[in-house]
DNA sequence: AACTCATATTCCATTATGGCTATATAGCCA
DNA sequence: TGGCTATATAGCCATAATGGAATATGAGTT
């Protein structure tokens, strides 16, 4: 499975955007994120689970806490991918770029993204 | 549930990002889709539900032929929220400008994303 | 009308997801 | 040590998602 797969995968719910939202302010602890949200403790730690498991996350242990810091550049990846894929009909110029450097590889094309 | 949940939702999967960048280059037939990817016809046109379901793609009938089409819009947001909400961490000044945004909404935070 | 091609829908099996409760683990503090 | 706190894990359940085969629909074509 590609990461943008469990990049995208982990977007794809508020619960997790908001967490997202929240570490982007700094780093914090488990029981922080279980109060932004209206889940229980176990609940918070499977999402935490899927974000580091898509490389948006980093858990450190401090004492007894975990600190959970966000890791940018998988998002920085997946905002790359709407750009460069999903953009292609705003700049016709772009278009021609991206489709020039697509002839260098065929298909299947799911395996390119 | 959050239009954002529909688009990344559809954005994580590969044969679905696969269409979606063919779809950028011109608007084109379901079988067209169907020949990019190892997938039986059945199948693509779920995904192509999946995707019009998230807004991200229309459908016209075109004499026998559905000729889809790509919609960006859905695409912006999801780029805009990655910038919004994730992107914090690099510029101090959109990010106190976020803060203080965030300020007159409050909890629980899900509903805002 | 009969045939064909393009696409959608239905049904099924398999697997993944999201939430909960209960329990385990591990670090701190007294 | 014992007890508190923070977090993880396991087990369970309900629901959704993925893919295929078979079939239906609908538009063109002869």
């Amino acid at each position: 499975m590609s990461n943008l797969d469990l990049v995208f995968g982990a977007l794809a719910d508020g619960t997790r955007r908001a967490m997202l939202a929240r570490l982007g302010e700094g780093e914090t602890t488990v029981n922080a994120l279980v109060a932004l949200t209206r889940h229980k403790q176990p609940t918070v730690s499977k999402h935490l689970k899927v974000l580091e498991r898509a490389g948006l996350v980093m858990r450190t242990p401090k004492a007894q806490y975990r600190m959970v810091q966000l890791n940018p550049v998988p998002l920085q990846e997946a905002e790359l991918w709407i750009k460069r894929y999903a953009s292609l009909y705003t700049d016709s110029f772009d278009r021609l770029d991206h489709l020039l450097q697509d002839e260098r590889q065929n298909s299947p094309i799911e395996e390119q993204l």
